[in-house]
DNA sequence: AATACTGTAATATGTATCTATTACAGTGAG
DNA sequence: CTCACTGTAATAGATACATATTACAGTATT
């Protein structure tokens, strides 16, 4: 899998790396049993240091979506689609219950906010489609 | 006014009250020439260290939206208001754009978001709609 | 003049994140 | 066995954010 960091987010790399596995579990990208991208390999896809992406591993492995094995790496969890389907608009929602509780505390309407996620949707929808392939 | 500070967003605190003074210009909560909360009282209410707000004002005068009046404190500058109703929605379209990117990036539908955006906003607006009060 | 406010600045401390680097033990293939 | 790969750990350094504390100069009120 690629993951593409957004380093002016907000959010912490390792937690953007720990969510997009997650999605590419959810989306049956990567499959149970199938190893995740060695440490090294992620880090210098993402152009990242080794140390951040092992953080986010080792979150994922308290998570019961990775679990280890020794020497040879890191594989998908037996349960883990189920929790990552489960996560899934979790994780959307969460930042989405942020951005639209500033809208409203700031007397931003309800229709003001569905004219910028339609505008938002049409432009997204525009862009290539951020191919979430496997890896190697 | 009365700030409201959400120390687990992920913006800091000092850019939180960047955004409300802003909005509160917009909504015309703040007029031309008024004077903007002490920055101990505005810490105070915040329960947040002055030196934080003292950040906060001193963006909005680079920005052009506080102006100092010496050892009496700070007013709201007459370009003021053209900047943050300029400002008032594309505060919220950049959050916005990047939870949504997000999304389109890991194989969320325009529906599934619409269906979210909908949601947050139903309850959202149950809730007490987070009075903007002016201050004494 | 004295007092109580303004903003502003300097200093030190703590925490979180990220980086760079080095090292080590386990595994599997040649 | 050797070599190349795994994850993991330890260390050190940089930066950003926020805190606590102290201090100072300007202004207004009494």
């Amino acid at each position: 899998m690629i993951c593409h960091i957004d380093p002016s987010n907000g959010i912490p790399i390792y937690e953007q790396i720990e969510r997009q596995v997650k999605f590419a579990v959810a989306n049956g990208s990567l499959l149970v049993g199938e190893r995740v991208p060695s440490v090294r390999d992620m880090a210098s896809q993402a152009a990242v240091n080794v140390n951040t992406v092992a953080r986010a591993y080792r979150e994922l492995q308290q998570q019961g979506i990775l679990h280890s094995i020794r020497g040879t790496g890191l594989a998908i969890a037996t349960d883990a689609p189920e929790i990552c389907r489960h996560s899934r608009l979790n994780l959307i929602r969460e930042r989405l219950r942020s951005v639209l509780q500033e809208a409203f505390q700031n007397q931003i309407s309800a229709d003001e906010i569905r004219t910028l996620v339609d505008e938002q949707c049409a432009l997204l929808n525009q862009q290539p489609p951020a191919s979430n392939q496997l890896n190697s």
